[in-house]
DNA sequence: GTGGTCTAGACCACT
DNA sequence: GTGGTCTAGACCACA
């Protein structure tokens, strides 16, 4: 597990954990059935509180990718490569959503818009 | 002018109206030397506080969007439409490395983000 | 007489007018006797409200530069260029003594000043 | 941190704040890293509104000199000594421009300007 | 009437 | 407890 966080995102700790994490057990680098760090030792590692780290384990395991077992730990889920895809591209789409929003309120167009993509990709 | 804004966003309201104000601005549909609304009326007409609104203008005027002009209201700037395009595609561009960071920690590849906004666009 | 003003300046325009014209007249460009051109007039020309014009213009006399003749018209004061001289540098020392508390709060010397000025002029 | 505000100022409040607590960090008073008191805390303390020491601290960040973390609090940002400089003389030119333009206007040479200045520091 | 500033108090998200 | 946002109402300088 390896992950930065800025003070500077406009982006919540917390959510900067998930995401991170949860990119993380989708590309596969963190496989299944590996033990996330106690949230103490992570809280103390990135120098984070407690309950921020808490929030974020809480929201990976809402979206079904750890398991917490009382008392062990945590655990990355179990899953099929057809179900890692599917979770991954219904991430990435909520995301495309919101983004193709804001691109069509300033009246660009699809080509406008992958014109800039490859310039700042 | 025309906005709509909506309190259960995730956006705060002011940013809501600087976002479609300027947008509007950017797409030539406030043209140069249209006069705002009066803060005040602006505030009551949207049901919102006028301090809400007056941040928006303030966002605007940093943005070298608009010029308040003390005592006689709040005016769009004068630009030609290179400059335009410029103010235009810098807010984008910022926008869209958030986005390109987003997507690429899901290990995603220039070409398959395209392919995913050809779809979604 | 010959005045600019700017609406992106921080100071009033009534304050333009007045530093401008008392200006012209403490160096000589606008002659004692010279008489000013009706408010109404400076107004239209100017393109500023009438009541802007006055607020210069009695600034002006409050200051002993002009001398307003009810029915006839305001016009520059008469003095002598010891007057002149002893005006001219109490409104420069004025706006000095703010200035160097603006450069002295950030630890400036004096020498350090000069040297930006140097620059700057 | 030790300011002093007065309502009877032609600057607004959270100007006076922003200037003094800006020229403190400049002259390394305000070490990086030092936390400014909670925006609650200070508005108690000076007696003015939250909502006023938050403008002023708001254009403290806007200007690059502390780092604002919700939840955690303000602190002043890490630069280098070039950097300081580079943004204190970058404060002062942008004054000394208006107050050059003053000098100018009276029809004041640079040498006579220096003069009267090393009069009056 | 217009923007500029300020107050006092409130609720929310984040840590 | 911290900052982020918002309200409702007020006073002032400027045009």
């Amino acid at each position: 597990m390896n992950v930065s966080i800025s003070n500077h995102s406009d982006k919540p700790i917390y959510q900067q954990l998930f995401e991170q994490i949860s990119a993380q057990i989708l590309k596969g680098e963190l496989a299944s059935g590996y033990c996330l760090p106690p949230i103490r030792q992570a809280a103390l590692e990135l120098g984070v509180s407690v309950i921020t780290v808490k929030k974020a384990w809480e929201e990976l395991e809402r979206s079904g990718l750890i398991d917490t077992v009382t008392g062990k730990g945590c655990f990355v889920a179990e899953f099929s490569s057809d179900e890692v895809r599917r979770i991954r591209d219904e991430m990435i789409l909520k995301q495309m959503e919101i983004d193709t929003l804001y691109y069509k309120s300033f009246g660009l167009t699809l080509d406008e818009v992958i014109e800039l993509l490859r310039k700042s990709y």
